[in-house]
DNA sequence: TTGAAAGCGCTAACAT
DNA sequence: ATGTTAGCGCTTTCAA
């Protein structure tokens, strides 16, 4: 019923070796019968089996992609960033949700190995010891997207996510805040709970402003812990006049949350996101924030993964993409 | 190097094809047998090679996922019940971008067909005659989430758009508009230039007030448009008081439209949307629209592409979920 | 309960 | 330039 390479071959007489030659453009054929297996092929709409292939050449043109949550914006942005590169380089994306649980990513990973991808693109929060282990023993490269090994072994591609805090932190500061909020998504977050908690120390540290840690509130990134966090800081004494958002929803409720208690934004209270999602323009006044190439990353990332399942050199495994400050009406 | 059924089986003293029953579960093996299959399995840490079973089997336990743009909300979210359900029925998916590009989606229908997936899920806002065509004489199911075949030939999923779209009309005519502008999303998308417009239209008609085609206006479906469509129709004589926006970044644009234009949101003009995404309630007012159950359509078709692979009894292979409005603060 | 053996559809030497 | 053939790693009859 479904045509064989082998039918092919028969109908155009010739050998299954030659039929194999024109479907994988190998020039040692003679236009003739390139030309006349060619219509064979067409007219008994032939079509190669890519199982049969991966299992003969030991490569499957696919890419595993093991991302947190697809319906979360920032994971989206990577991912769509990540299969246009795999589509332009002629892989495949196999994808799948981790909801960052460690035990689910290693399955991912075995099940994605076992489906032998010729490489894996993999994004997490916090890059556990034994995924860094897992990573290390994987018969296939792997590499991070917008996720950091601290220890630096894996192939990765970031930005400099303590510049960054630290930028927009001090965007604060030099508008003369000295009770500057963090309010963050999960500090075990590598991101957050080292490069960008360490920044906004330091940035407040090197402006000799005290540190006080009742300003810092970690929940999740959505709207709602956002409100939350508002409402929590507004009982502490002498509360925070600027925010320091750890993402654009985050930065929205704080807003809407300042505003709802009267406050003028930014001339009472400032706030400064870290994203720049496309919500940053859907509030009012708009977000001024750090803005992360997402798109960019994955797509790099995905760069990067080919060159090194084609064996090809890299000066550098764990790149640094730029980032820059995008200020708009959320701080003066 | 990588250790294959044949190693197992001659560490373990087995045939292969025993060792075979153990990985695949079959009973008839003696748990003795079994055991030590098993340990060796384990110390080996053999991993059964997907692609060679898929090959043997003609079953690669992965389905083809053909998506217009993963880094829109909209199929991000509909993607997430997809792969949740896929997840739960042991199935990996293969994820690629159309961005509603008609040959695009056949060319990836045609790549995942060579490689052998066992079904397929596609979400298309326009089902062309040669995707029709295509899903026809396709040897493995195909499933439309969130899509419609006006042909109803194709197995889908959706809500019934048209009823949705008169509610959210009616709720405006019920407050007393009589100017009430259809902002909407592309007319070629059979959603929107079928269901939407036609409900519109009808919703008017049944009310007794007279359809000006000035107050409809389709662009895309970005914030942009939204504040875009404002403005023109703002210089129409008698502009509409009230807004039915096919999305939720368009109703969000409205409403910063009309207030940047002095106007009060809802007392003086109204707005109601069509999605309810979590934006929805990032706005001041919050919106009111027409919930759409996207994770659950993704979800139920990846359920109904089950059974239909399964050769699984379904009496209906179109089927409808049931949709709400929720009313919230944009409208009165 | 277990094993032997024939494929699954293709690639990749190796010959010619 | 083309053909022959031996796998790739597994599933699945069919026997025993």
């Amino acid at each position: 019923m479904t045509v064989t390479i082998y039918d092919v071959a028969r109908e155009a007489n010739v050998s299954m070796a030659t039929v194999s030659r024109v479907v994988n453009g190998n020039q040692n054929v003679k236009p003739a019968t390139r030309k006349k297996v060619l219509e064979v092929i067409e007219r008994l709409e032939y079509r190669p089996n890519a199982v049969a292939r991966g299992l003969a050449s030991k490569k499957t043109t696919t890419v595993g992609v093991i991302i947190p949550d697809i319906s979360n914006t920032i994971y989206a942005e990577l991912a769509r960033g990540i299969e246009d590169i795999a589509t332009m380089y002629s892989y495949n994306i196999i994808l799948s949700n981790s909801d960052q649980k460690e035990d689910k990513e290693l399955e991912l990973l075995d099940t994605m190995l076992s489906k032998q991808v010729d490489g894996v693109v993999m994004m997490s929060d916090k890059v556990s010891s034994s995924i860094q282990q897992a990573i290390k023993s994987s018969p296939v490269p792997i590499v991070l997207a917008g996720s950091v090994d601290e220890k630096k072994e894996a192939a990765s591609v970031n930005i400099d996510y303590y510049e960054a805090a630290y930028e927009a932190v001090n965007v604060l500061i030099k508008n003369g805040h000295k009770r500057i909020a963090f309010v963050s998504g999960p500090l075990d977050y590598t991101i957050n709970g080292v490069y960008k908690l360490a920044a906004y120390k330091q940035a407040l540290q090197d402006a000799d402003i005290e540190l006080d840690e009742q300003l810092i509130v970690a929940g999740d990134s959505t709207y709602d812990d956002g409100i939350a966090a508002y409402e929590e800081l507004t009982v502490v004494q002498a509360p925070p006049t600027a925010y320091f958002a750890g993402s654009d929803e985050l930065a929205i409720a704080l807003i809407h949350a300042a505003q709802d208690a009267g406050k003028q934004v930014p001339n009472d209270t400032e706030v400064i996101s870290f994203e720049n999602s496309k919500l940053a323009r859907m509030v009012r006044p708009q977000l001024s924030s750090i803005a992360l190439p997402l798109y960019d990353i994955g797509a790099v990332a995905m760069r990067l993964l080919t060159k090194i399942m084609n064996k090809e050199e890299v000066q550098e495994q764990t790149v640094v993409l730029p980032h820059h400050l995008e200020i708009r009406h959320s701080t003066k």
